[in-house]
DNA sequence: AGCTAGTTGCGAATGAGACGCAACAACGAA
DNA sequence: TTCGTTGTTGCGTCTCATTCGCAACTAGCT
């Protein structure tokens, strides 16, 4: 029996039935727009944003509402199946650290914590990477539970996000 | 002529140094609604956000607007003087692969390509790192700017931001 | 076929940021 | 020190992504 590498197309199948498994198993019903919406996530190969996603799933279903995609983008994050970029989702957070270090990210507070370490500054990327462009700086992104989130036994799932501002 | 390891209150003086001279050389007025900004900037070890900062500098100049606040600070992140934290300023981006990969993400464009690397899978953190938590999960962000940018010469600083949006 | 709890679409609300502009105020020149 | 030029500020307004509330549906079980 061989077995091929898996192409993208084959990946996408793969993605969908995990979808369908995953929604039945948490008793989520599979209604017509969620299906066609894991049609659009499981295809996709790229970092769309919801709005991305909500223009493809029209393409076949007009109807489809802004709201019903959303919704559809954060129960499949919260089952773990889809994840978002960067740290923080809502607003725009900034560091006044510009010399070369890493960060922790707890998924329950949100707090962000540098660490250096010279191992990972000069971190040596994979020759491919150059025919992609120039990159100019490289950093670590650990995410995790802080010790505080830990003992207050704080889900992993950024959910009970009531907001760690720093600075009070 | 001894040379202590720069602490907290040493950095940030050093930081609140760097801010205004920058400044001065780049022909910018120093007002003292700027210079307080400077104060809280240069003082913080953390990732606060835009509101985190003007509350911080209401405490001592409770008439600072939120609006000089956000033009200080997205000016300094023009000269390099702070960053951002994860690849997009705007509206939430997914990833619908969730197995261990990395990240270019290209500064000009928003462009976010994936790439795997069985070294960089298995990264190892320092040991100081057990102390704040649990970690999860780790990755790699690399930026700059991708072929297309590239030779579009487009600028580093995500300035001419036009949306690539993909799923077009 | 009938129930019922989970869903959907919509219109309205929220909230971070960006903008336009008139009153202001750094700061180099005189 | 005074003045004039220009970069800045604060405010009211606007935009736009994301969320809510809710009444009208419907998937899935019986
Ligand atoms: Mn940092
Ligand atoms: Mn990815
Ligand atoms: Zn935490
Ligand atoms: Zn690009």
């Amino acid at each position: 029996m061989t077995r091929k590498k898996p192409d993208a197309s084959e990946a996408s199948t793969e993605r969908l039935a995990l979808y369908t498994a995953a929604s039945r198993a948490a008793g989520i019903r599979l209604t017509p727009q969620r299906l066609e919406i894991f049609r659009v996530l499981a295809a996709t190969e790229s970092h769309p944003d919801a709005e991305a996603v909500h223009r493809a799933v029209q393409r076949v279903m007009p109807t489809v509402s802004r709201d019903t995609v959303y919704r559809t983008l954060w129960r499949l994050h919260d089952m773990g199946l889809v994840a978002t970029l960067g740290p923080s989702r809502d607003r725009v957070r900034f560091d006044t650290n510009v010399g070369p270090h890493h960060h922790l990210v707890c998924l329950g507070c949100g707090l962000v914590q540098d660490f250096v370490s010279a191992t990972l500054d000069g971190l040596a990327l994979p020759p491919g990477v150059s025919q992609w462009g120039r990159v100019y700086d490289t950093q670590v992104e650990a995410r995790g539970l802080c010790l505080a989130c830990l003992k207050a036994g704080r889900a992993t799932r950024e959910t009970t996000q009531e907001k760690a501002s720093d600075e009070r």
